[in-house]
DNA sequence: AATTAATTCAACCGCACGGTT
DNA sequence: GAACCGTGCGGTTGAATTAAT
């Protein structure tokens, strides 16, 4: 017997949500949780398959999500975890709270990846394209590399490796490249030790978090929530959407503030 | 003002992985 | 151990938007 598709294709709605769609998804998600994606469409009244509604709901519904660009900050550590991680964008994603790794990916084809390429720098290694040149010279043809043929040669004598290339660490050029290449706070580095699985999971620095009064099931010693409630109500504090002061129990004015946002987006796009 | 080109980003697809039976 | 299932991940696509001509 083969592979169950994701999805019975008949009869599934694809493409952009509309307003409709979303409302019911999070009424949906707020009342019952995130649970058995592949039942949440037909339990929702939605004509939609359950990996197209994880993905509306990680990538666009969720409330902690940040939107608009990222940071210089943000963007410079995206580029030091690339440096360590490669494309594992999940990952990435996990260090930039409120963004996703759809959002990352995107950010590095569309932004990152140009702004490296302008500095001398290949977004794949991380290395001075020069030396990449250099190396790739005798083993492949120039259409491989067809980047190099967008670097700016005027920058290569200065060429800084991956992570100063963008934002104010360019004036930090006294120490050896190899220095450079790690702006990491020792927090950083334990993160990232920790993401690739060689360590123990680093602790958090939860005093200068600003907890919910009430968060009693918050494991400050391990840095987690223990209970969903609070956890969730956290979030909700955090999110985008203009509620600050209520708790957990207080879902419905929650419920219609998101609503509102989306009936107000709605008729900006008419 | 109309057309074309370039860019952005939400959404889709296929695959891999871990858990369960 | 094999088969199945649910979910997550990374690569890719294409519609919408913006910029250039």
């Amino acid at each position: 017997m083969g592979r169950q598709p994701c999805c019975d294709k008949q009869g599934v709605k694809k493409g952009p949500w509309t307003a409709e769609e979303d409302t019911k998804l999070i009424n949906f998600i707020l009342t019952n949780g995130q649970c058995c994606w592949r039942a949440v469409p037909k339990l929702a009244g939605l004509r939609r398959c359950g990996k197209s509604c994880r993905l509306r709901w990680t990538n666009y519904l969720r409330p902690d999500l940040k939107r608009g660009l990222l940071s210089e900050d943000e963007e410079q550590l995206v580029i030091d975890l690339h440096a360590r991680l490669g494309n594992r964008w999940s990952k990435i994603a996990s260090r930039l709270p409120g963004r996703t790794d759809n959002e990352i990916k995107n950010h590095w084809n569309t932004h990152i990846k140009k702004k490296l390429i302008k500095r001398g720098i290949d977004p794949v290694t991380h290395e001075p394209l020069q030396k990449v040149h250099q190396d790739t010279k005798t083993t492949s043809s120039p259409e491989e590399h067809s980047s190099l043929s967008e670097v700016n040669n005027d920058s290569l004598p200065q060429m800084e490796t991956c992570t100063n290339a963008i934002g104010s660490s360019e004036e930090n050029s006294s120490s050896s490249p190899h220095e450079n290449c790690s702006t990491l706070s020792s927090d950083d580095e334990k993160l990232l030790s920790y993401l690739l699985g060689d360590d123990e999971p680093p602790l958090v620095d939860t005093l200068s978090w600003e907890l919910p009064n009430d968060a009693q099931n918050f494991n400050r010693d391990i840095g987690v929530f223990t209970s969903w409630d609070d956890c969730a109500t956290w979030l909700f504090d955090c999110q985008d959407f203009g509620v600050q002061d209520f708790g957990f129990d207080r879902f419905n004015e929650f419920e219609m503030s998101v609503l509102d946002t989306l009936e107000a987006s709605n008729i900006q796009q008419k």
